[in-house]
DNA sequence: CTATAAAGCTAATCGTATTAGCTATTATAT
DNA sequence: ATATAATAGCTAATACGATTAGCTTTATAG
């Protein structure tokens, strides 16, 4: 019987299942059990399969990223932009812990398409700067530290185990306050 | 008949395989063809089957890049042992992207085991920090603005098509004196 | 020399992804 | 309204890698 279903929902379900049990354990099997249909049937959904559906995945990641740090940028300028920014992402991620594995895992393989799907926040990234006395150039350097940087930490964040007797969030405030540093005393650093 | 195979013999082929195919096409039955012996004869070295095989390679692939940053750092102190230190992570990453793709993955189940893999390359940025006036606070928060800021990079970097018109390498300088200038401004940034 | 452990092998099993082909329901064109 | 086509589901069968069971050969300790 007809269950009205698409990609939308499916992905909606499978994006729950990765936060709940992880990237990698998003499968067909049970995704189909968890939509009161037999997997196979999901094919006519994502006729790439697997790999299809997690590609979407990771799309659907980035724009749900996006999205969040877009609303959280609005209407600030200069350090309280980048703040806001990067606070969202990091909240994101808390959020999302398996979504975003999908997001960071998937892009090993299709890294153009992954490129597309992330350009949307590095676009955020770009307009928070706007408000700085900066060349484009100054600017593409600023991103990419920014960038790696919640990447990375993220990265650590989600699978460390200890933060004691040095708690993470104090680390993060740090670390955004250098990066705002650097941004301020930007003449001096690049040659 | 008996091939001389041992775990590690084993490993490090796995590791070129991780190098080359990625480290999702790291299989058994690839593996042991090209060790030239059939699949099931590896659970005879790995009782834990491919699990236990990329837990092995994870800890090899730390183990591995915590000798070359080693290198890198000594008869070094401040600046240069950071520098010395970052450029190390990153040439390790891009000449052993597979490998490098299993430390991070890998990580996700297994946190306990991956902060102990990753300890002794943490250990080493701690001591290339010991020249600077710090805290044990402040560096705890550096050795995590820098770790951080590494992976994050060195994620973006070997999944990134272009770096055009602005170049990577330029990025990574930039942040680096950004990093190190926060260093020296440590005093001003920490409330 | 012999007993035993180690390291290999083949055959069989398991689990999930995937494909093939069928059916009912929905949507649409006449 | 009705005939037709497309869609979304199903069951059965296949494929492929991981894994397990049980056998055999080779080193090696005593």
């Amino acid at each position: 019987m007809r269950t009205g279903l698409n990609k939308e929902k499916i992905i909606r379900v499978a994006a729950e299942m990765a936060d709940e049990k992880g990237a990698a354990d998003v499968t067909f099997k049970e995704l189909a059990e968890r939509l009161g249909i037999k997997s196979p049937s999901l094919y006519k959904h994502f006729i790439g399969g697997l790999d299809e559906l997690n590609k979407e995945l990771m799309l659907y990641g980035w724009r749900l990223m996006d999205g969040e740090i877009t609303k959280a940028v609005i209407g600030k300028a200069k350090d309280d932009a980048v703040i806001a920014l990067c606070y969202a992402y990091r909240k994101f991620v808390s959020e999302h812990k398996g979504l975003y594995e999908v997001m960071q895992w998937y892009n090993m393989y299709e890294s153009e398409e992954h490129q597309q799907a992330s350009a949307g926040a590095v676009d955020v990234m770009y307009r928070a700067l706007a408000s700085y006395e900066l060349t484009e150039e100054q600017k593409v350097h600023t991103v990419r530290l920014i960038r790696s940087f919640l990447q990375g930490f993220s990265t650590i964040e989600v699978n460390v185990g200890k933060d004691y007797p040095v708690p993470l969030t104090d680390s993060f405030d740090f670390a955004l306050k250098t990066m705002l540093n650097g941004i301020a005393n930007i003449q001096n650093i690049v040659q």
